[in-house]
DNA sequence: GTGGCTGTATTATGCCACTGATGCACCATG
DNA sequence: CATGGTGCATCAGTGGCATAATACAGCCAC
């Protein structure tokens, strides 16, 4: 009831997104192919290329057309300034209104553990 | 690019589940008509009344048919600990990774003011 | 140059959630 | 019983999403 069925494109998105935020990828680095990643991931291969179309659209990532993608340089600085700006404005104020309204104290999150 | 578009029904229903969090519709209280509803949201009658369907399906609200929609009993109550139960367990932990990820400390969000 | 790997364009199809318009069933009030 | 307010069932339209089957274009190692 919740948001946990999200569309594919958008969930392999935050996939690619979280790894180079961890820098699993990291500046320069070649990415996972759209069909491997499309098998492993058991979606379809256009799917995929939709959702690196997303990076493409921020300059995030760099196409060598017969080669690859790569991670472009300063990627994932940039990328963690957007998302942070998008968390702080978008993500977290309703998060933090339904906190109030449920009567939650900040102490029963686990905000080191994860 | 976030969860801000999401379906109409599930707006209007968060906004119907706030109203009785906050107290604004207390138990036995008569809640507003589908179609009052609707166009004071700018929306259709029926989208209404698809909100207003899951609540009945959890029994939070009761249907006098040709009289309107009642707060059932104790659903003040149930509701807080049904949403407080999926808040932890659903919306809570990917939160809680995106601030480790994004690098955010818990003393920049604002959890008293809002 | 050939084979094999890249990304991409094209077209078509099926699916499902969401939304909407209309009409009907029910009830309180006078 | 007539009126005007309820909620609700039915049918249909729309659009986004995902998939599929091809085919094409670029690059590299051999």
């Amino acid at each position: 009831m919740a948001e946990d069925s999200k569309p594919v494109y958008l969930r392999i998105r935050e996939i690619i997104a979280a790894s180079i935020l961890d820098g699993v990828y990291q500046d320069g680095d070649l990415l996972p192919s759209v069909r491997a990643l499309a098998s492993q991931q058991g979606a379809n291969p256009l799917t995929v290329a939709k959702a690196y179309q997303t990076f493409q659209d921020d300059g995030l990532v760099v196409v060598k057309r017969g080669v690859g993608m790569f991670v472009a340089h300063g990627a994932a600085r940039r990328l963690r300034e957007t998302e942070r700006a998008r968390f702080l404005t978008t993500v977290w104020p309703p998060v933090a209104e339904q906190i109030r309204r449920l009567g939650i104290r900040i102490e029963d999150l686990d905000t080191q553990k994860v």
